[in-house]
DNA sequence: AGGTATTTGTGAATCCGTTCACAAAGCGAT
DNA sequence: ATCGCTTTGTGAACGGATTCACAAATACCT
């Protein structure tokens, strides 16, 4: 803060939690909150007011003693770090269910995440037309990446094609991967990549159902 | 393993790592591999042998030392930990975008999670049919659920609606959720919960991309 | 203006997940 | 059978994330 900002290892929970401040913040400022103490934010997300406050304090000090957090101030701040104060232009390859479903998710538009272009390498699915977008052909995609200027990548192809598919994202530049196919992709250190798999989370419910009666054993 | 099994608590992270190392066998099997050693496995999945090993070791020892684990028989351990080794009755509430895509999402059918009643409160929604099952209207839901013994609930309302449809299914009898609404459902304790916010998934990219020429410096 | 109640920000302590390191066990070759 | 190589299973050590606890700062009331 003093003199220059030294970023830390910041841990992936506590990005994570930011995410969740963010929402949490959105609601309490269209319920006219102009305010919030860590106390009552770690209320409503099930955390400890020390969480929230140690997560802040890893970018700065936002909060009055005696008072609380300025609710729409600390949004801005929150946003800025993670980095959805501006457009991103993202690109999704790959229009099957999930696929279509994420070109009309709101959410994504909401922070910023804009779909600039869609592939598929379908010749039935090329050319045809998803909210005012044309699906493109995946032969063109390392040109067309590059000339629109894409930052990430939203993958939603079979699990056989992901691995080609990512390496044709990477060639083209693109450095930021966030991929729904059940695989673990390859890619170089300096490409990010963020897995997304719906079928784990159901998991986690069934083995949670499954063990349920062993949880409280001695 | 020699008198009882007392179930210690297990990680979110073991569990998860769990789904994932059922991935990775189902791959190896499909390539016709008899046994796979931890380290090879972590090398596939980037973890450390160590880790493989011991989120197994949690469960019972099924390896064979000098040799590896027996990769048939590991899926099906890990299937049974998961609860994955039968099938799941599953409602899915909300056919939106999401919904409607999740109906369709073979992932969650090849893990034993079967969607059988699907809700939506939009009558021009109700009685149309998606993949075979024709959408109910949610004023039949209490009963519905009980009589077709769901277990596992996926939401895919709005976020406005998704407090008031929880209840709901909580006053049902159902005891897992998982929740696509970006907000923070208050539950009773012995109903399980999950967050599934692919928005959230994007932001922690675009966090990295903003600071990750900070990540370098001392 | 003074006093009390709140709440932040943060070093220290604690907890918990990961990694280390090694003995025990099995394999395969001779 | 024995030897050398490989790999598991697991206590112990480590490290990083969470929680504790308290001084410092501010609000609010009288």
């Amino acid at each position: 803060m003093t003199q220059r900002q030294i970023a830390r290892k910041i841990s992936d929970s506590t990005i994570h939690r930011l995410s969740i401040y963010y929402r949490a913040l959105m609601a309490l400022e269209k319920d006219g909150y102009e305010t919030i103490s860590s106390k009552e934010l770690a209320k409503r997300e099930k955390l400890t007011p020390a969480q929230v406050r140690k997560d802040l304090s890893f970018f700065g000090s936002f909060g009055t003693r005696g008072l609380g957090y300025p609710v729409k101030q600390l949004m801005q701040q929150i946003a800025e770090i993670l980095g959805i104060n501006r457009l991103w232009n993202v690109a999704l390859v790959g229009v099957g269910n999930v696929g279509s479903a994420l070109v009309s998710y709101k959410e994504f538009a909401k922070q910023g995440f804009v779909i600039k272009l869609i592939f598929d390498n379908d010749q039935r699915k090329i050319g045809s037309n998803h909210k005012g977008i044309v699906v493109c052909d995946t032969a063109e995609m390392k040109r067309l990446l590059k000339e629109h200027d894409i930052s990430i990548i939203i993958l939603t192809v079979p699990a056989a094609a992901a691995q080609s598919v990512c390496d044709e994202v990477v060639e083209a530049g693109v450095k930021a991967i966030l991929n729904f196919a059940p695989v673990n992709l390859r890619v170089p250190d300096d490409v990010l990549l963020r897995n997304e798999n719906m079928a784990i989370e159901l998991e986690h419910l069934s083995f949670s159902l499954t063990n349920k009666d062993l949880r409280l054993v001695e």
